[in-house]
DNA sequence: TCGCTCATGTAACGCGTTACATGATTCG
DNA sequence: CGAATCATGTAACGCGTTACATGAGCGA
């Protein structure tokens, strides 16, 4: 009668669409379209899903006893499945953040063009900066909508929104302030052999 | 004879291992394990990779003949196998350069412990945020020697650690400024039912 | 000799993304 | 009437992670 996760029997758990799933229900019925708008408004800065995902996941969940669905309470259209978190749904969520580690993972394609910056053309690397630039703003502004926005935000929404911020808000100014520098060290620096052998000897002592 | 990179024909390139290993290449010779020991020190703040996609991405790109293997230079252990950038593959990689966007992605369970943290005990949530504090001090630590410790750091690379050092003492200082506030909300708020409806309405209309 | 670092690879698995398929309703 | 939104799902694919398999040198 074992309510983990996933069946898996190897490695440890990372969080993913099903428990996001669990969590967005402890917030309330809601269905699978529902989920996905709330995962890109406010759970877009740390996670993502598609229906491709969701569906599934809540199939599974439901079969597993996780959650339940209440069909359709809905006049108009017809095709709408609420679900509802089950008491085992909870305590299976409320468990599985017991044991999950804290993962902070970042895979950024930004990061990789300006480490490589001194191979594009200076024109297109500003464009690229650019563009960036202006995307942390729009991100900050939605930030900033949510944390204090129309929909009375509730503590932990304040909270995971401040966290966003600060650390936009540091990207931009970073970014803002050494622009023209990254600019012009990208045209004057040589490629700049690495010394292969000795690399990371110094740095990367953790766990 | 195209050498694009991947051979799918639907979908926008990301990032992908064998960019990375093109990439990585670009700064001198290299074996699979040299190229392990890189991403983990100097990229681990932006990407990861693991010697299950390494080696099949550099049989790959010998394949394709981006990249040549020449044999072993070393005169004790006879499997050594440095990897060389041809021509082909140097355009190749600049090519994808420029052709990417630049995606910035965050999965972070982290922040969904922090979300839901009114579902744990407060103890539990006040080691899980000390955890993520102290990780943060470590990672900000390994940023500091990379920019300019003792292995002659590239522009590119103070660029790139000094962007991370902002990023994570932003979110450094955010944690450690709103821990207790964090711990006494969790311990207070009701769970608070999320009006499904009206989510997202005001914010989120971004690309 | 025990264990660590160096060194290369393979196979299975998990799991999310993408594209595809479908259809009602609402609004201009 | 056509487009957008609401709404649910399936199938294939890509691709990285994990675990497994192997072996030589080197220092304690």
């Amino acid at each position: 009668m074992r309510a983990s996760l996933g069946g898996r029997c190897k490695g440890i758990a990372a969080v993913n669409v099903k428990e996001l799933c669990l969590g967005a229900l402890t917030l309330g019925d809601a269905s699978g379209y529902d989920l996905k708008r709330f995962f890109e408004t406010t759970f877009n800065q740390f996670c993502a899903a598609g229906y491709g995902s969701i569906y599934p996941a809540l199939a599974e969940l439901a079969a597993e006893g996780l959650v339940r669905c209440a069909g359709n309470a809905q006049g108009g259209r017809p095709e709408r499945k609420l679900y509802h978190l089950t008491a085992a749904g909870r305590s299976a969520f409320v468990s599985s953040l017991r044991q999950s580690v804290p993962t902070h993972r970042v895979k950024s394609d930004f990061l990789l063009v300006l480490f490589f910056g001194h191979l594009l053309a200076p024109e297109h690397l500003a464009a690229f900066l650019d563009r960036r630039i202006a995307d942390l703003e729009t991100q900050i502004q939605c930030l900033q909508a949510g944390r204090h926005g129309g929909q009375a935000p509730t503590a932990s929404t304040r909270l995971v929104c401040g966290y966003g911020l600060a650390v936009q808000s540091a990207a931009h100014a970073y970014l803002v302030q050494h622009r023209d520098e990254i600019i012009a060290t990208a045209l004057a620096s040589p490629p700049a052999a690495h010394h292969w052998n000795a690399a990371g000897q110094s740095d990367a002592r953790h766990a």
